[in-house]
DNA sequence: CTGTTTATTTAGCGATCGATACAGAAGATG
DNA sequence: CATCTTCTGTATCGATCGCTAAATAAACAG
């Protein structure tokens, strides 16, 4: 059931017709991100992207579709940086998949690379007359994150390195109100040092996994 | 040196000349603050505005200056507002305080008779564009909020009801880390039982004042 | 070469932004 | 009453918003 009889599926056949496109995409979707980053989404102005991409708007509406779509694929590729940077799930227990988590977003948040602060918090606040699609997908997107943390600690509870009573949603809930507390934090000008303290404060409300007797083994430090 | 020498400085003499105003300002400035509120600072169109207050642009204009002031008006309407429901600083020890405020946050930013989440954070993120004033304004208020935070731990250190050697700033910064957190959650539509379940464990982070025995005895809960 | 296709530049669309000019209305003052 | 002062409604202003029509440029196929 292929589409030709003869074989001419090359692996990569692209016959690239018409006027080759003059710029990088993918550099001018990261500049985008960072306008989107340090501006939020509507606060962003056409002007504005165009400037950062280097091109002109009908480029960017032929590459990209519109300011929403352009702002998807942003969201897309900031998530999907960041999750390449941190595979926290990488991790033999929970505990230390949230405590590198944490660490990395605490150095990252307040990268000298980068807008401070983070792209999906600016999102949330500055879409409010965009179109539902782009505010379900912000929303959406801050949902997983914390599903995806409550089911690695619920993973942690089945593999035992979590005690077996501890609240695996409620947990989720606290560490994603610390990162959320932190990129604001980090917004507001805070320095990498206190938000590595107040990871290292949230951590030690981590449940301790072995006998009772080694938590908080950091109180006298 | 008075300005005149009859003693005709009444202590209330509103002599009211011109055309009485025909709206009452608080109230309209009470409709504003819920746009901004809902919206934040450059999302809250003009039209936005007056129509909430009930009243044409000349009006708004001439009662509150231009958009900036109206909403640094605004915003000190919610400072204080928030601040006289929750004078946290009333309670006798610091922890007391903490979870008093923690505990009011977490109910008021999922109250039902007004936007969710925090106006100030809102302001961060939509600020982006304002004039420099507005959004130092915005920053310098939140810095107060954690220094203020600070103080009373630092308070407590003093009166001995928290521990010698705590960190003031750590915990302030944790505690304002969470705070920020909360409000970003709440306005994720996070439940008020949820936030309230936060406060808790964030609480158990506080450093016990008396024996070292007492500390975390919530525990086993 | 002549066409076809796609990307670029220029210029500007209608809508909305924050903010105001203007004339009339509503009060106090005389 | 007339006059002064201030507020209110209408009707915009210039600037900017997101977005695009039209002409031109650069690649391909024949």
């Amino acid at each position: 059931m292929k589409k030709s009889a003869v074989p001419v599926d090359a692996p990569k056949p692209p016959k690239a017709r018409g006027r080759p496109r003059s710029f990088d995409r993918e550099s001018a979707l990261a500049a985008a991100m960072d306008v989107f980053w340090k501006k939020g989404f509507e606060a962003a102005s056409i002007s504005d992207l165009t400037e950062a991409m280097g091109i002109n708007p009908p480029s960017l509406y032929a590459a990209f579709g519109d300011k929403e779509q352009l702002f998807l694929e942003a969201m897309e590729r900031y998530e999907r940086s960041r999750g390449d940077s941190c595979p926290y799930s990488d991790e033999a227990t929970a505990r230390a998949a949230i405590e590198r988590l944490l660490t990395y977003m605490a150095t990252d948040l307040t990268g000298s690379d980068h807008p401070r602060g983070c792209m999906m918090l600016m999102a949330v606040a500055t879409s409010a007359n965009a179109s539902a699609r782009l505010k379900k997908a912000v929303t959406d997107k801050r949902v997983a994150a914390r599903e995806h943390l409550r089911a690695r600690i619920k993973r942690g509870i089945e593999e035992g390195d979590v005690p077996r009573g501890a609240d695996a949603s409620a947990l989720a809930d606290f560490y994603s109100t610390v990162m959320n507390g932190m990129a604001m934090m980090a917004r507001d000008g805070v320095s990498r040092r206190s938000l590595l303290a107040t990871v290292e404060q949230a951590m030690q409300l981590f449940p301790a996994s072995s006998a009772r007797g080694k938590r908080r083994e950091a109180a006298a430090a």
